[in-house]
DNA sequence: CGCCGACTTGAGCAATCTCAATCATGGTGG
DNA sequence: CCACCATGATTGAGATTGCTCAAGTCGGCG
């Protein structure tokens, strides 16, 4: 369910972090750039030249920290490129997974004024880059534009969407039902037959999914027998249609697998 | 984990609406209800009033249901008294609860405008009470009003701060852990010995916490040991701090349970 | 070649679910 | 007052799911 327990994780974190240069480069960054969130899409120009004023783009190596669970909220920041994790630490040191970020989509909470505080930890997976405004002046401009302020508001309603589907699945499905979800999503529309790759390591998929590295394996296995074929990072989906199938019923795989040891 | 099988649910529902009048009160009601909730606590006078405009209250008897997943937006509701419980329809006709409302919170999301559809079903838990205004005419002022939108913001951050949680504790805590903490948040502060009513039965509960009634009541069973003690819907606390202590550890707890049996 | 990291696989165990029986409670009709 | 029923809660036994620990595979890379 949890990333690691409390003492592994602290070893895989100190293999991980060898050698890593302590430095970030850290760019100035335009509206352009703002321009590519989705947040931003429908906000005004001017609001985006104000708001992109102090804007910086960072690169981040693997493993390294956007902010700390608990610490002050400083900056809002989106993902340029590559991907982000959203963890939750409790204070045994366990990490929980909350969620993964790319591609344009803001990273934690967009702050609104007044003394905030990081709800979890932000670490990037493998090399990416953070876009980052300042905090207060994102809060200023929430409160003087109200294009921000819709986009805002519609974003945050997109998020708990999400979650609330997140629940749903923690709470109603099985682990190879919720995998056959997320390969689901992953799959291009309009074709039955498909392939395509894995956005990270099995290791993070199954954090994503709330199960143990093992676990996950063991669910690929099952799914072989419905046509999908893994080759370390690469899938095979024979057939999509097949594939949704398998979302919503625990019995029907148990009797396949058996049939085809 | 799901409330109910598909099945055994339509029973259920067959069961609990039996004789139940279709019809339902509705008062009109005036700024001073509003003023109840949470979210228009630092909301402007004029805006309140506007709001109140088509305001009215509903009043509901336990299995009334005040709208369904995928239905659209045509009210913004909240809790005036007892409870309503929010729930995501699988197209099984699964049903995972995906979160409880009482006191003067809002029931769904806020309209921001736009044609919207309610992402969960909701539902009175016993009789229950439902301030209700037109959606159209909330989106509105949210967008002439910046101290709403103001707190419609924040009311999303507590939101997702609260569906994070959740999902933390789902992917990282057993049903014991779960329990421990739901326990320790109806425990009235400053006493370490205390007694308490649960806010509603137990087959809730258990969909609340994500696990079968079965296992709520084995897990009440195993925190009798560590001083929890339950008549039905009363429960003695011996000592909250003792309480506290097993919410965050597995091990322990079966060890002990075996010394007791 | 030999190691490392990511992944897979196996075996046993723990948590949870399922099904079924039982019990307590409160209400209802006789 | 009692028999009876419906509901919610508890308990038991067995099946299932997922976890843990441990070993083994595989691909790259110095």
């Amino acid at each position: 369910m949890t990333i690691d327990t409390s003492r592994a994780a602290q070893r895989y974190d100190a293999v991980r972090r060898k050698g890593r240069a302590g430095s970030r480069a850290s760019l100035p960054a335009g509206p352009d750039e703002l321009r590519k969130a989705p947040l931003f899409a429908d906000v005004d120009e001017a609001t985006l030249s104000r708001l992109s004023a102090d804007a910086r783009i960072e690169s981040l190596q693997d493993g390294d920290t956007l902010f700390h669970q608990g610490a002050g909220v400083t900056d809002v920041s989106f993902v340029m490129s590559g991907y982000v994790k959203l963890m939750r630490m409790a204070p045994s040191g366990r990490q929980t997974l909350i969620g993964i970020r790319s591609d344009g989509e803001m990273i934690g909470e967009a702050p609104a004024g007044g003394d905030e505080i990081h709800a979890v930890s932000a670490e990037a997976v493998g090399a990416a880059k953070a876009l980052k405004l300042p905090a207060p002046r994102f809060a200023r401009q929430i409160k003087e534009s109200p294009s921000l302020c819709a986009a805002v508001l519609r974003d945050s309603k997109e998020r708990i969407a999400r979650l609330v589907g997140e629940i749903e699945s923690l709470k109603s499905q099985n682990a190879d039902q919720r995998l056959a979800h997320f390969l689901l999503a992953l799959c291009p529309p309009d074709e039955d037959r498909c392939r395509f790759r894995l956005p990270y390591d099995k290791r993070l998929i199954a954090a994503r999914l709330g199960v143990k590295q093992e676990t996950l394996s063991r669910a690929f296995a099952k799914l072989r027998v419905h046509g999908v074929r893994t080759e370390t990072r690469n899938v095979h989906v024979e057939s999509v249609a097949h594939l949704a199938e398998q979302c919503g019923r625990p019995g029907a795989r148990a009797r396949l697998a058996f049939q085809a040891s």
